[in-house]
DNA sequence: AAATCGTATGGAAGCGGTTTCATCCCTGTC
DNA sequence: GACAGGGATGAAACCGCTTCCATACGATTT
């Protein structure tokens, strides 16, 4: 059994309380009395209990985020931002994946509930599922703020990027290497980032003159094989066939990339690709994916800094936050232009076109 | 504030110790009362203290789990495999991450001490700073298990792949494709895997009658800058230049892999590359590189059940555990010979070689 | 030297559960 | 109908810590 308080205390020669006031630092206890109780602490090897120690003052500086899939790359980069926001402050940062379910996210926040954490950040797995009641039910807990994947119709703070400028950063980066008819296949609907990129392809193609086809929109979904009857059947199909395509987010896009060169079709021979997110980091593997990187780590740091502020301001009539932090477009090999295709494609395995990644904005 | 048990007690006109009983799930109840309860507690919308709990019971039902970086794709993988044998033995698991620094490894030590976890996983950041003392003052305050990087001359319960048995077949694999001249770039020597690995790369020579070049061990580290130098000043002299390269772990493996194609080499044209982990799992994208793959959700699996094996027996004398898993390697196109090279080389753009990876052993 | 003040200290209560134990009531038996 | 037996129930103690409050002691003042 780990050492108690009372035991330091009976070691040191004082009362519990003393040993109590010297742990927390207060003044309130001669020096004499310090140096005992710090010695009894170091020779026991005590640790105070945290949990004794929440209980009474009913405080754990403990947030929790729940993420969908803590194998996606994405995610860990969001997590290192919102572990060392917390830590800057005093807080320690439990991590809970749902697994991409609903069901499992409920458990995964009544465990967060159980656990008395301060303040929560979510990364919905869905969207869907999550009704004004159950919010209502969530939050009324402990404060909450969303990242990148936003409920609709729910009045939430939140960090993300500005979805539908980048988006439409995207396009237009498409569209001036010549490309006029492009699709766009993306995550579920029930996230209002989704539909920002959406707005943002939208607004994109209208500023460019060039109409929007219905046929090009696929409305897709995290899942592989949806994505894939998608992506496949936009593809090959005789007729109106685009020559670009664009995934709203990563894990969709490297379902859609896979699913294309599964049936022979690669990037940037037979389509321009580029999608929210990195598939790949690393410039020397091809094809280099365009790509709308987002400011992950910040994103983090951020969400903790909104949270902490509902946490310890206790005015809970405040508005509501939406933070929204800057994305960029690096463009490599797999938006090339057909002329630079040509070039890359006969001196290709001598030296490659751009190795090093090129930002744009 | 949430609801307490008093309060249901109150509300369901029962003492609070009966609550305690249904809550529990004793059987010493009545029908009448837990009915009682129940309504009571979706009435009130209540959720158990787990903090009162465990105070009282002194367990937690929790584990943590301490990892270097939650940016590397591998353990993120691991912790999936160990999230899901804790969740189904109705444990929770902690993640933390030590930021590869020894210090900060400590610190999430005694946090974890404090938050009076039941158990941990460790992967440690460096196994240097593990000296005996320091590991028992750790282990006497709960059971470890150990992962993937072992602390050298520390006797504890384990689980990893047969390092030694895997880095033979790899280097076997490259042996079998016609080299003879291959080089060793390790991670820091004071981890007992990364010593077994090289024991490998020394087997399989001697087995093939190839002698052991000390020039060709690099002795290497988890730095980008100093597996730069040896890689670099190793694959550009002038003579004994390797014509393979096998690296002992992922993130030397890449560091290498980076620090090479920067100087204008590249795989598997000026060298074959085997790298333990994959860097990549995505076919698509070339080269792809020849891995040790390790089977990462099973490590976390296994570790966790270890370690409650360790939790709930009280059985302290048992001897150590040490569970070895089987690594595969995944061949790809960073080990081709010079002959498929070639072949590769000449139609690679219309239809890559070896699409799909190909599993030895 | 006595009175007053200030402050370090010890004792005790209480956080929200679990668990023990004594009590009480209901049932069955003679 | 009285009593034994047994199971459900409530009261109370306790987990380790913080915090409040009363006390006692040392220092300062007159």
């Amino acid at each position: 059994m780990p050492p108690t308080q009372k035991e330091l205390a009976k070691l040191a020669g004082v009362s519990a309380g003393t040993v109590s006031n010297v742990i927390s630092g207060s003044t309130k206890v001669s020096e004499r009395a310090r140096q005992k109780v710090l010695d009894a602490i170091r020779v026991l090897n005590y640790q105070p209990n945290l949990i004794a120690r929440s209980l009474k003052t009913n405080r754990t500086r403990t947030l929790g985020i729940v993420i969908p899939d803590i194998t996606i790359p994405f995610f860990p980069k969001i997590i290192r931002g919102a572990e060392c926001a917390a830590r800057e402050r005093g807080y320690f940062l439990i991590v809970l994946d749902s697994e991409g379910s609903a069901d499992r996210e409920s458990e995964m926040i009544a465990l967060l509930r159980a656990q008395r954490v301060e303040g929560m950040l979510l990364v919905t797995a869905s969207g869907e599922e999550l009704t004004p009641e159950r919010w209502h039910s969530i939050s009324s807990a402990f404060p909450v703020v969303c990242l990148d994947r936003l409920p609709v119709n729910l009045d939430v703070d939140s960090v993300c990027v500005d979805d539908c400028g980048a988006a439409e950063m995207a396009i237009s980066h498409l569209m001036s290497r010549g490309h006029r008819e492009i699709a766009v296949i993306t995550g579920p609907l029930s996230l209002r980032n989704e539909q920002e990129r959406v707005r943002g392809y939208r607004q994109a193609l209208q500023k460019g003159g060039i109409p929007i086809q219905r046929s090009l929109i696929w409305n897709g979904s995290f899942e592989q094989e949806e994505v894939a009857r998608l992506c496949q059947s936009g593809m090959l199909r005789a007729t109106g066939r685009p020559t670009a395509l664009f995934a709203t987010n990563g894990v969709t896009g490297l379902a859609a990339l896979r699913s294309l060169y599964s049936v022979g079709l690669s990037t940037p021979k037979d389509f321009a690709f580029v999608t929210f997110d990195e598939i790949t980091a690393e410039d020397f593997f091809r094809p280099g994916i365009t790509s709308v990187v987002q400011p992950t780590f910040d994103m983090g740091y951020r969400a903790v800094e909104v949270l902490l502020e509902r946490i310890e301001k206790t005015d809970t009539t405040e508005r509501r936050k939406r933070v929204h932090l800057p994305a960029t477009v690096t463009v490599r090999e797999s938006s090339s232009t057909p002329l630079e295709l040509a070039a890359s494609q006969q001196t290709s395995m001598r030296k490659p076109v751009r190795r090093g990644a090129v930002v744009a904005r």
